[in-house]
DNA sequence: CCGGTGATTTAGATTAAGCTAAACCCGAAT
DNA sequence: ATTCGGGTTTAGCTTAATCTAAATCACCGG
């Protein structure tokens, strides 16, 4: 057996956070969420509308969250993730992909549907399933919408990808992935063969939110302004 | 296309009984376990000291569940469920009993620990889901434990085992089942190559809780009389 | 620098589920 | 038949999460 070194590797348990409740890891993957996009603190009203709850079960909300240590909350100037919240928000956010690749994988539930079970089972999976689940998949790293999955550290890949309206005509990209919460979409992209790690092209646009022309395949589609703006692409030197 | 005759069969969704919370979900369970034991309606404190509440939150949930039509209440005079009741009770076994089969079966969580996680993971899957992994089982009819799953329609095969410790010395057996929720118990007897399936053969016995002396596989174990108690097998005259 | 407006918070209620402590009922035993 | 005790219910509180309506803040424009 080989040379162990425990003390530079805590017990995976260790580093979980605190169990928390539905609403509150709800909470914590849509603050997170939020943060990604624009930078600066998180507004009652954004998180209002993402929830669809009234603005004033937010104010409840942060008030607790704050409280927890989750949040750092400033009446009326909103608020942000502290580590550990960030951890939480990390954690359902490793679970929900997971499951999302599991049902898909496992048991051929089409793409569109396993986002909502997975937004249900997340908050209730045990860590030991967590990892059954990884392990059973071969430690995927991206769930079936071509979203990373967070690491068991909870590390997360950051994201080299672009819109693919973004794109020029003429130009080349891999598409990576589109939101999982709109399976009208999934329906109509996977109709067409259109996944994640398809190779297309553009061959053509119109502006103002007109359709956007690709290649994937050698069949072109018109994709709706709409649809282009969600569908996210990674370029040759999106690496860079 | 074959003719149809809809008429006859109701879309499943329709039999499906409305959505219950966990709290309620778990008093139904509570008390169609309840109810195959001894007959008549079910106290007020067997089913606190079952579900470990205080007896006056049984109280105020039995109200709550007559008015949901799941159960006959009657103050002071115990509770009996309703048809209603008894399917909400028998579509959380279900979903329990496949889970623990399919998390034994797919992702080989050993058998002792399986309950554990089917316990909350019962009340959030979908429907949807439950018949897929159903289905991805092969619609198996007994869980890990040996415990029967109700059908998709929610009929459940009745009870044909006598415990173990019923039996004479000499008779023959089958083990059929024990119950899922002592881990230890589980280890125990998987640590010993005894699992729901096995022949068995009583050679002694001694009384007052004693050990039962049974031969599996032709090795000899003793069984404590809690174990035998505990552990219920099917004799071929118990078909009769 | 003052006012208005829209975003935010407070106030007060509601629902589900639980608790403790006190009151109450039922049936068994004298 | 009356009493007594254990089981049950009632009364009153608590917590989490939500709501509506009213009050309040912050900041932008003049």
């Amino acid at each position: 057996m080989a040379h162990t070194r425990t003390s530079s590797k805590t017990r995976l348990d260790e580093r979980r956070s605190a169990p928390a409740s539905e609403a509150v890891e709800d909470y914590a993957k849509a603050i997170y969420a939020l943060e990604r996009h624009g930078p600066g603190a998180i507004t009652t009203s954004a998180l209002a509308d993402r929830l669809e709850v009234a603005p004033s079960s937010v104010t409840a909300m942060l008030k607790r969250l704050d409280e927890l240590g989750l949040v750092r909350y400033e009446p009326y100037h909103g608020a942000t993730l502290t580590p550990t919240g960030q951890r939480v928000a990390l954690e359902v956010i490793r679970h929900h992909r997971l499951i999302e690749a599991f049902l898909a994988d496992a048991l051929e539930m089409p793409w569109d549907r396993v986002h909502d079970e997975a937004e249900i089972l997340e908050h209730y999976i045990s860590e030991d399933l967590e990892r059954r689940i990884s392990e059973k998949l071969g430690n995927p790293a991206l769930d079936p919408h071509g979203d990373p999955i967070p690491t068991p550290e909870l590390d997360l890949a950051d994201d080299r990808t672009t819109t693919l309206d973004g794109l020029e005509v003429g130009q080349a990209a891999v598409f990576a992935r589109v939101s999982d919460s709109d399976p009208a979409m999934l329906r109509y992209l996977a109709g067409r063969g259109i996944r994640p790690g398809a190779r297309l092209r553009v061959v053509g646009a119109q502006p103002f939110g007109g359709p956007v022309f690709v290649e994937v395949a050698g069949r072109e589609h018109a994709l709706g302004g709409e649809l282009a703006e969600k569908m996210r692409v990674e370029t040759r030197d999106s690496r860079a």
